[in-house]
DNA sequence: TGTTATTGTGGACACTGTACACAATGGAAG
DNA sequence: CTTCCATTGTGTACAGTGTCCACAATAACA
């Protein structure tokens, strides 16, 4: 019996294709990155022919873009569960301090615990509309960059962060955080011990505080 | 005529395979990325068989990491020329942060310039050892990393950087630089004017020596 | 001059993305 | 309930890729 083991349907139609491939298209990217999202593997975890996914997705860069959105989405989760994780805090500036830390820590949190999905959520080139795209947003309805903007205007209602400084603070502090994340995941940063990766970044959240 | 037209060689031996596989991957990196260096490819231009390239490189990884290092050659040129076009500046602490920026600035220049070769640059997962190899020196005889390094020491030199505070500075400059400069070139901020650029890589630079 | 290590060639295989024509099916129209 | 058709999955095919193997041409050395 060298035939297809288990995923074999009993029915010519699979039922949810799509959101098969979408989920088999995630587990490549888990463990391999944005290079490891395709075709023809996705169709056989989903037990199907090679050409079936192209009734649901254009090619392989449509495929790619959806699981990017989703590897998006699960970031915007884990930036969620830092922010709930969260003591409620009483002087309302202390407390948007902290949740703009949270932010980047579930940020960088996320990067080390799913690599693969961290890579692939950044793969494809976007502008400024798909950062707010649906499809992209966690739980609570925000994207990552929706995120870190929510947290940057509660440090301005705080009186943390002057107004006039606050149109682009997204960018800045975006940049250091990503570049951070590249660092620590296949960068020079990589053989860092949890304790010297805590100190580090600890440090960065701490410039970007004081620097924005 | 629908022969291999120009690149025709009369010797049965190429010359120096080495060095035009890896121009021809240098070439195919700038407009391309990582993911455009392919091994059939440059041995075509290099008017060769496919596996004439497998008696200079192990594997197409192999070709990758040559590119990848050339790659970084030409970023520390870079930050070469930005230095060298700074004026001859007084004050030592005035100096020191005048090269930190032109660091930084070279850096994000060369990102927007050359944006495939960048890309290129960062593509293998390298440690801490490869980011001083001398084989991704520029003329000077630096790497990036090692430029940015000479640039904190001079600060704490003129005394503007503590000397506690030095320690894993680098890290932290890299990471805002290097952040921003992805998401100038195929992140949302891929469709800001010259202006809008040139204003947020000022502030970032700011951020980053204010907040080191 | 003859031997040998180096370098390039030719053919082959397993994989990929993708196009085209075809088959099975489920749901709507009669 | 039957008929038809748009939807969805299949089969075959082609070009392109990395890489392995056996072989051929050559340069350098004995």
């Amino acid at each position: 019996m060298l035939k297809p083991e288990t995923p074999h349907r009993t029915t010519y139609r699979h039922g949810d294709l799509p959101h098969a491939l979408l989920e088999a298209g995630l587990a490549l990217a888990r463990d391999g990155g944005p290079d490891a999202v395709v075709l023809r593997e996705a169709t056989r975890r989903a037990g199907v022919a090679p050409n079936a996914a192209y009734r649901h997705f254009a090619d392989r860069q449509a495929l790619l873009q959806s699981v990017c959105a989703a590897a998006q989405a699960a970031l915007a989760d884990a930036i969620e569960d830092e922010l709930a994780a969260l003591p409620p805090t009483r002087p309302a500036a202390k407390r948007a301090r902290a949740r703009l830390r949270a932010v980047g820590a579930g940020y960088l949190r996320f990067a080390q615990a799913e690599p693969g999905l961290f890579r692939t959520a950044f793969s494809v080139s976007d502008d400024l509309d798909s950062s707010t795209d649906p499809a992209r947003a966690g739980r609570g309805g925000r994207t990552p960059f929706q995120l870190l903007a929510d947290a940057l205007d509660e440090l301005v209602d705080a009186g943390v962060l002057l107004a006039a400084r606050r149109p682009g603070a997204e960018f800045l502090a975006w940049s250091s955080v990503h570049g951070l994340g590249m660092l620590l995941i296949d960068g020079p940063l990589r053989a860092l011990t949890r304790e010297q990766r805590a100190a580090i970044t600890s440090r960065l959240l701490e410039m970007v505080e004081q620097g924005l």
